[in-house]
DNA sequence: CTGCAACTTCAAGTGCGCTTCAAGTCAAGG
DNA sequence: CCTTGACTTGAAGCGCACTTGAAGTTGCAG
């Protein structure tokens, strides 16, 4: 019954999660098997591409439950696209802060300033990575 | 004594952070009171600015001991830079990962796919945030 | 001087994202 | 047919980053 499908130990593999995280994900709501050969899952390929997609999202900061929200939810959902906007502006905002940090990383990797936090060009990152400037 | 010093509600209200937060970094060693009025902690308005850095540095992925441990480092410790560097690569991967994220939650927001996943548009950011492909 | 709101400590609890364990099932190779 | 090892479930455990609760202390407004 080798009709394309894959289990549990392939998409394993192949996802680069771990096997046990794929059954917490099924209990999530996230992925599910397209069946069963005795008692172990079947998946169909495509779940690796959704897992891609899981994993990428949960990396962006989304939580399983959120994921598993918007997998759920029907493109007439006018709530759910106005928090996906939101969610976009937040990403703006963290990457350019991902940014500022990685190029104050980059400096702080060349800097002779003892006490690193000291060194004026962090400090300088510092006072712009904060969006709200104290009152 | 309002040497200019903050009391810990001041640079909660400052940092953002809540009071119980400032006293776990405390026990971390991310940030350390200036001195007590009697039992209460005393703070250096600066303390305000190394709790943006550690914001920011655990926004970006850095756990709060491996901060904690860059407050410490010398600058001679050529492994951290090496450390260092390595995480600004990592950032530069994040970064645009993110980038793609909020694109793809862009489209999403106005697509009208009805199982979202099954949008083109999203399949292709799947397929481009996808670091290795399948073998 | 008194009262109380805000602080203090220490320990235990929470939420998320999994992992690990114990006990059991079962597909497939020899 | 029998073994074996990869799977199965459900529950408990873990690491991180805090938060909360209980019990006690104290600076300071009135």
């Amino acid at each position: 019954m080798d009709e394309g499908l894959l289990d549990i130990a392939e998409v394993a593999k192949r996802s680069g999660l771990a096997p046990s995280a794929l059954r917490f994900y099924e209990q999530k709501g996230l992925i599910s098997a397209t069946g069963r050969n005795g008692l172990r899952r079947t998946y169909d390929p495509a779940t690796v591409d959704r897992l891609a997609l899981v994993t990428s999202a949960r990396d962006a900061g989304f939580t399983l439950t959120e994921i598993a929200e918007l997998f759920a939810a029907k493109p007439t959902d006018s709530a759910l696209r106005a928090r996906l906007q939101a969610k976009a502006a937040d990403l703006e905002e963290r990457i350019a802060q991902l940014a500022l940090m990685r190029d104050s990383l980059l400096h702080a990797s060349v800097c002779l300033h003892d006490p690193l936090v000291d060194c004026p060009d962090f400090q300088r990152f510092v006072r712009s990575a904060r969006p709200q400037p104290p009152a």
